[in-house]
DNA sequence: ACAAGGCATCGACGTCCGTCGATAACTCTG
DNA sequence: CAGAGTTATCGACGGACGTCGATGCCTTGT
């Protein structure tokens, strides 16, 4: 594996390596309408409207989110497949695959 | 997704969200032995001794790597499917698998 | 035009993390 | 037993990260 394509995907999982953005996902994940805006978030993850924004922009950043401001709100939207392809890219680390 | 399995899954993922650690990895991945000793990675890493036992026991720690000491010498070896299990658990975060 | 509300940005603070040099512990060799 | 070599641990330093309060922007409704 590259020292490259190491410090990429050691990004992408420093995106997902923290608690407040896993379940960040996974609200937005389970919610009925599959998109969630911030004020959703807060009450939830008990955190203020400035730290959830920053996650969300960080997922976004990363690739996990999407964002659609409609009007006053931003709902925020799962990318499909984003994370099933991180889970399939790992494997590749500990297996021949070194190219 | 519960808080608490937020958390167990986020400490795993950050001890594989660093390029040194994802080289170190696929070093020892990419072994004909296929396992390697400390001495072995300070070169190819390009990082100090202590440096690299750090990180060799945060993969340890993270049950991503094994430990088999034999006279003076500690050979690592990877867990079989131990990054197979994370790459397979990433997606159900996404999908309504909340449980 | 003004007020209200949702969101993003800014600055700051405390904590955690990666890295190193120095040192100790342990094992084999002579 | 003394010496050399490999690894683990310790202490310290610099930088990055998560969190918050305050503030500014922008859209809607009156």
């Amino acid at each position: 594996m590259s020292p490259q394509r190491a410090a990429d995907l050691a990004r992408t999982l420093k995106a997902l390596a923290d608690p407040a953005r896993l379940r960040l996902l996974s609200l937005i994940a389970a919610s009925p309408t599959g998109e969630a805006c911030i004020c959703d978030l807060t009450g939830p993850l008990e955190l203020t409207q400035p730290t959830v924004s920053h996650h969300c922009k960080v997922l976004v950043d990363a690739g996990f989110l999407r964002r659609d401001k409609r009007g006053v709100w931003a709902h925020y939207s799962l990318v499909p497949g984003a994370m099933q392809a991180v889970g399939a890219d790992l494997p590749g680390v500990g297996k021949l695959v070194t190219a």
